[in-house]
DNA sequence: GCCGTTTTCGGCCCGACTGTTTTCAGTCG
């Protein structure tokens, strides 16, 4: 049972329990236990130990509930609630506009059960009818409808990162003097993973034109709504872009509150109080006097904390640690000076080893390795030995060309189904650097045979450890506290492949090798020119596992990477 | 349903917007 199973039934629970009225403080004690579950580990284990107490927001009821989940599968007051909602409450209740009183109402009086159902009581006009609807609100429903089909799900950070920068950039372009500071927020700027809708704060006194403008970018599909402090349209039929316009004396409070996570936010606040302090999106006040709202720093200054970075804000911790002023000094995109994963023409990438380094170099690195696959893997055509060591020679000779800029001779060499790596010691005594990756018979034993390349004493890094892809392909099953140990006791480092829809390492095993001082290497694997900048998404998921500079070799001088390297061959 | 440096009972973050309303309920973030 996996952690996301846990946390599904839970927020499945507090829907079912919305739906049918109960308390508001019961609901969210169902939807907090699930938020702080998908954070831990890996859950099943804490049940196994009996100590699923421990999790915060878990007590005795929900104990019980989720043992019996782990023993059967089920859980009985779950499936005796089940047996009295619509068929497809899940679905209904993603229908924007569309909550649970008016779904329970919709049931009750329609029948209500599915969202086929709810179009066509909508077009006949019976939910018009129902008491407290008017037709503005079933008109709001029916274009939720249509949204229902198309709004994607869940967008990339990747994607989402590029689409706020455009945005911001069209903004910026176009409003003039309208706009002052303009910044990202929401989850695009905590560099989650994956986000829902995108959300960017500017600072004007002229909301509503800015608003107005913010609805003709040229993406635009649809306009969602359109007012004063807030605008929200979709790209592409697409994407979902909600801008909040607020004047300078809040701009920091207003960063602040929209940036999130609400899990943080609730914290926050629930602190604050204690505190009699009361923190909303204009402002930090002390009894009626506003304190703070200019800056976000202040009001997290005005509580004694230090400012917290956005990627660590999702209650792991921060809050406490920043009211210790024991935050650790994230590691920053400007402290990378090599790209130590990338791929040329000799294999599946796009560009020729001179044009690649030209990229690295204008990205302002040292040096880089290029890192080409090994021959096993044929569809992206991997290089046999001969091939190999040619690229070797010709890498030779551009170094000796240049004065300022080293490029290590590389590979990523394939870790065979039977933990054998595709390339003898012989070849790989000499390369400069090397990666070790799966990227086949993901069922066999993946642990044992990452533990045996990590034995292998020229292996430097594990390339995207877990083999995950994003909304994809799940990860294969590591056993993540064996391959830390044997990372630590060979002196080989993890990845954290950049690339969006890998992101391997995630945060919270990028949190857990920090704590255990494995070492990590941030690479983009990039086989296109455009992939380089992907390096930010990478630096971004090692910052929200609480990664500093140290913990990453290639934040090294190339002359103590190569120290560190000599210490582990 | 959870939880305790205000509490083992009685609180639990805060506000905007919308639409339907004669003072508020529902939804959302």
């Amino acid at each position: 049972m996996k952690n996301k199973d846990v946390v599904d039934i839970l927020l499945k629970f507090a829907d079912v329990l919305e739906f049918k009225g109960e308390a508001p403080f019961k609901v969210n004690a169902y939807r907090r236990a699930a938020w702080n579950i998908s954070d831990v580990e890996d859950v099943e284990k804490l049940w196994r130990e009996g100590r699923l107490g421990d999790v915060p927001g878990v007590g005795k009821a929900l104990v019980e509930k989720l043992d019996q989940f782990f023993r059967t599968g089920h859980i009985r007051q779950l499936d005796e609630h089940l047996e009295n909602v619509p068929k497809d409450l899940f679905d209904l209740l993603s229908i924007q506009n569309f909550g649970p009183k008016t779904a329970a109402l919709a049931y009750k009086e329609l029948g209500v059960e599915t969202v086929d159902d709810l179009r066509a009581v909508v077009e006949d006009g019976r939910l018009a009818n129902l008491p407290g609807m008017g037709p503005k609100k079933v008109a709001n429903i029916k274009k939720s409808l249509e949204l229902f089909e198309t709004a994607q799900k869940s967008i990339s950070i990747g994607m989402a990162v590029e689409i706020v920068a455009e945005v911001i950039a069209w903004l910026q372009e176009n409003a003039g003097d309208k706009i002052g500071r303009i910044s990202p927020a929401g989850s695009v700027r905590r560099y989650k993973e994956t986000v829902h809708d995108i959300d960017v704060l500017v600072e004007t006194n002229d909301g509503e034109a800015v608003i107005e403008l913010f609805t003709q970018f040229p993406k635009v599909t649809r306009v969602l709504g359109a007012g004063a402090t807030k605008g929200s349209v979709l790209l592409d039929d697409r994407f979902q872009v909600d801008l909040r316009a607020v004047p300078a004396e809040s701009y920091g409070a207003a960063r602040q509150y929209f940036t999130g996570s609400k899990a943080h936010n609730v914290k926050l606040r629930e602190i604050a109080k204690k505190q009699g302090f009361k923190i909303n999106e204009y402002g930090i006040f002390k009894g009626e006097a506003k304190i703070g709202g200019e800056s976000e720093e202040r009001i997290y200054h005005a509580l004694d904390m230090d400012w917290i970075p956005p990627e660590l804000r999702e209650d792991r911790g921060e809050i406490e640690a920043a009211a210790e002023h024991a935050l650790p000094e994230l590691l920053t995109l400007d402290d990378i000076r090599a790209d130590l994963h990338a791929h040329t023409t000799n294999s599946d990438g796009q560009h020729t080893l001179e044009e690649l380094v030209g990229m690295m170099r204008r990205r302002g690195y040292a040096y880089m390795a290029v890192c080409d696959h090994s021959k096993s893997v044929f569809y992206a055509n991997g290089m046999d030995e001969g091939r190999l060591l040619e690229a070797v020679e010709a890498i030779r000779r551009l170094n000796a060309e240049m004065s300022d800029f080293t490029v290590l001779a590389g590979a990523e060499v394939d870790i065979l189904s039977d933990g054998a790596l595709d390339y003898s010691d012989d070849v790989l005594a000499q390369l400069d650097f090397v990666v070790a990756s799966i990227h086949s018979a993901f069922k066999q034993d993946p642990t044992a045979r990452t533990i045996a390349a990590m034995e292998n004493r020229y292996v430097d890094v594990i390339g995207h450890p877990t083999g995950r892809l994003i909304s994809r392909r799940e990860g294969f099953v590591l056993d993540m506290d064996r391959v830390m140990e044997a990372a630590l006791r060979t002196g080989t480092a993890l990845e954290v492949n950049s690339f969006w829809d890998r992101l391997d390492l995630n945060d919270v095993n990028v949190r857990k090798a920090v704590s255990k001082g494995v070492k990590l290497s941030v690479n983009t694997d990039a086989h296109h020119q455009r992939h380089l900048p992907m390096m930010a998404l990478g630096v971004g998921t090692a910052r929200r596992g609480w990664a500093r500079k140290q913990d990453v070799i290639n934040t090294f001088p190339l002359d103590e990477l190569r120290r560190w390297q000599k210490r582990n061959r």
